[in-house]
DNA sequence: GATGTATATAAACATAAGCTTATATAATGA
DNA sequence: TCATTATATAAGCTTATGTTTATATACATC
């Protein structure tokens, strides 16, 4: 029981994956558009979400040649994490570590239909 | 923000550290407490009370020559622990690794007073 | 089937982390 | 004062960790 507590606390305990989880908690995400997010180089996310799946804390969903990952739900409440709200949930805004990571995020192919969507609505609105 | 998040969790990510905190949540205990429970070196105690220090995860009182420590509740509650609840509210025979470090743990002279008691009031008792 | 894209893995390296042994500092007590 | 006890720190060593570069694998598309 200690060892698993003490496998996700040090999974937990490393910015760049901290980082990846994140963004992993808002959206599921593969490799390629974490690396670009992150702007970091492909291996170096690859091998960090291999430490976040060996703890469990994120699932992985293939689709072709792509990887998709997200939060485990259930070991991120449940097994340790809990009090990560506060990090989880608190706005973009009060994460300065993270403003151009937040930015290339936004930026993402996978979301620019979301912000289509977002502009029509906005001129449907007006 | 996430690089003090990151700092607790690193100073949690470590069964020894983790340890004392357990036997820390229980009682304030100095130094060489720590080290006859544990069975260490005092001065592997000693560094990780250090770490577990700048994190402000454990609180010190000096009393004379010795080094009282105790969890800072605050810390360990607020900014990014509640989940460990359940680890450091779990029952000691529920921790096995932790078997023979609860048994110098009970034999601790500080705790004597406590076990006499205990004798006295079996005694009464019958 | 060749090319390109997505991901994983391996090798090499640098740094960090944890441990032991030795020693320093400081307070206590005979 | 000298020996003892409690703690901190430093040096040296070993292993773990995170990173880059290079390469392998697998799927997709032309």
């Amino acid at each position: 029981m200690i060892q698993q507590t003490v496998k996700v606390l040090k999974a937990l305990g490393e910015p760049t994956r901290l980082a990846i989880l994140k963004f992993l908690s808002m959206q599921e995400l593969c490799i390629c558009e974490l690396t670009a997010v992150l702007a970091i180089s492909q291996p170096r996310v690859s091998q960090h979400i291999k430490v976040l799946k060996k703890t469990g804390l994120v699932k992985e969903r293939k689709d072709k040649q792509k990887s998709y990952y997200r939060v485990n739900i259930a070991v991120l409440n449940g097994a340790v994490i809990e009090p990560f709200q506060a990090f989880l949930q608190s706005d973009p805004d009060l994460l300065p570590e993270l403003t151009e990571e937040f930015q290339r995020f936004r930026q993402l192919d996978s979301n620019q239909e979301v912000q289509d969507c977002k502009a029509e609505c906005r001129i449907t609105a007006i």
